[in-house]
DNA sequence: GGCCTGTTACTCGGATATAAGCTGTCCGAGTGTAGAGGG
DNA sequence: CCCTCTACACTCGGACAGCTTATATCCGAGTAACAGGCC
């Protein structure tokens, strides 16, 4: 059960679309240039946040990726949908059903399986936490460890 | 990021050995057969819950498998741990770092990223549910919802 | 009849194929821009 | 000098391989039970 990497890619490059001020579209080429990352799979993930209605896509020449809203809007938990998808990792595949060992009559299966409920309660506490957490707060917390970091990023994207 | 299927099976056999009793080692092909698992896949399984101390196997003839502990010691969060490892599901692979984009001397990293801790504050959450139910709170509630499912087990093992 | 021993059948344990999903890559559709030509 | 048309270059979007991980399987090591032979 590992998560996938383009969630920490995503959060990342939303954090820098908003330090760019988003006057102009950012193209996927400089964004992976910033962070040294393949570019043709990185465009698959902002792809991804495009959908969920994260990022807008400029398409054309001078295109690229600008934030649809401001951060105080995304939670970490709609970057995670985003590219992990809506399903919850643990699927209750019902075995108690399968199987002579422990069938019994259907009125039985009314309740979900305790198993599946445990694991979906644990599910909700993760996904409470992940919202929770707004990307504006990840930025000012960054901000706060690292404020050079901002204005180096700004330098960076003026030469590229 | 999909959780193994082996949890589940993990989770609802130590149910059954638990209503078995605990007085002879039941073997994989009787648990398998119970369920219509496929018992050599089933097998790999018990065999990590018998490396994290859950289970106990008996080798040989008429050997099989045993619950290490009372159901009241064993929570969920330590059968996930068995099967799918303790490691995190968000591994921080520190973008950050890499790349000039963002590249900040190195005192700037003393605090570890803002995106790591969230989520590991988030599968902190996570953890800390599953670990707050015991196998033996599920079996209650199974017991509870389904009161001959027990009975229609043992019933089953006992023509097996 | 009781005890010992060799055989046998059965079960766990790890090493081995197969399938699915993530990772990484490529090329085509669409669009804004720039330049050239004409009015 | 300004407008328009055309060709171009650039970017997104989806379709296409490679590889790691999960799934499913098989065979060998080890052990308890049983049957046969011996005392």
């Amino acid at each position: 059960m590992r998560m996938s990497q383009g969630v920490e890619w995503a959060a990342h490059c939303c954090l820098v679309l908003d330090w760019l001020g988003g006057e102009r579209p950012v193209a996927t080429a400089r964004l992976a240039g910033c962070f040294e990352l393949p570019a043709p799979y990185l465009n698959k993930q902002l792809q991804a946040l495009v959908k969920a209605g994260i990022l807008e896509s400029v398409p054309g020449a001078r295109g690229g990726f600008l934030l649809a809203r401001p951060l105080e809007k995304t939670t970490l938990m709609d970057v995670v949908a985003a590219i992990e998808g809506p399903e919850d990792a643990f699927a209750c595949t019902e075995i108690r059903q399968r199987g002579a060992g422990t069938a019994s009559p259907p009125s039985a299966y009314r309740t979900a399986c305790g198993i599946s409920t445990a694991m979906r309660m644990a599910e909700l506490e993760w996904r409470r936490a992940l919202a929770a957490r707004t990307l504006a707060q990840l930025r000012d917390d960054t901000e706060r460890h690292a404020p050079a970091a901002a204005d180096r990023t700004r330098r960076w994207f003026a030469d590229h």
